[in-house]
DNA sequence: CTGATTAGTCAGCAT
DNA sequence: ATGCTGACTAATCAG
């Protein structure tokens, strides 16, 4: 997913807790400008520096020195991948819950489509069999066709009513 | 937490991931029917300890020492707590997880179903408006009740055959 | 080695 | 004091 970006890792945050090592403590002004010799990086330098810029800054420095500061830049990046996992395993849960609700209205939607078209599926149902029922009588004894049925009926055969010649 | 220092190697005390042997290097001994005393507790004795029970195991201890006890206790029941807390997000997660499975065979359903209606809808439709017409044909003009329809009317108006007095 | 993940630790908040 | 959770670290896994 994220490949080696310097602070595309979010670079989260970490306000809280002493982060950056304490060098603050006394070698706060940790400046390259002294030219002289620049044993220390800050750490989002030393972070986002690549292999061969490290060792670039590496040269002179106590075997000691070096194992130091290649095992504090993997702490640094691991600090930075940690954070990615707790953000993509936030950015999950939330996608699942947004799922959920999608699913959740769609649903309610097909509820209420289904509920409509059961009760439109009734009204016609009736309707059909009143219909039904006048169109028998008038078929088996058309002897009398009057009083025959209900004014629902009636209704239904006029309400048709588009094209008559 | 620890400091390390730039130049300097932090505190020695880092006996931290093995805790469950570490403590054995000097409290290996923890079998009470030793003849000896008991010092110290095995860590599972330590943090399921009652408060009142854990005091009267801390008589003639070093104020240091019960601090230190004291700090191991929470240590380990922060252990404890860490893990439950992520089996808590697991079990949150899962849950999520079968919820949706559920909501989308729901969806399934309730799709399925509603075709089903939208089919059946529109086949009474169609028998609904022919029976309609042939109503009509019969209502209008029933001095030509011959050739008036299909077969499809026909077959409606003897379906219907439940009742007919 | 790089990046992701797990378990343990501590800080800090809430009860 | 107790329990929980975010963040950090080390260890370990996967590529």
């Amino acid at each position: 997913m994220n490949e080696r970006n310097p602070d595309g890792v979010t670079t989260a945050d970490q306000a809280h807790k002493m982060n950056s090592d304490s060098r603050s403590s006394k070698a706060l002004k940790v400046k390259r400008e002294s030219g002289e010799n620049v044993p220390v990086l800050s750490d989002d330098e030393l972070m986002s520096l690549t292999v061969r810029e490290l060792n670039h800054h590496l040269r002179g420095l106590s075997k000691e020195e070096v194992v130091r500061l290649k095992q504090r830049r993997r702490t640094l990046k691991n600090r930075g991948y940690a954070a990615s996992c707790r953000v993509k395993r936030m950015s999950q849960k939330e996608a699942l819950e947004h799922q959920k609700q999608e699913l959740q209205q769609e649903v309610r939607r097909l509820s209420s489509e289904n509920a409509g078209m059961r009760q439109e599926l009734e009204g016609l149902s009736q309707r059909f069999e009143a219909l039904q029922h006048f169109a028998r009588t008038v078929a088996h004894g058309p002897v009398t066709p009057h009083k025959v049925n209900t004014t629902s009926v009636i209704t239904i055969v006029k309400s048709g009513g588009q094209h008559h010649s």
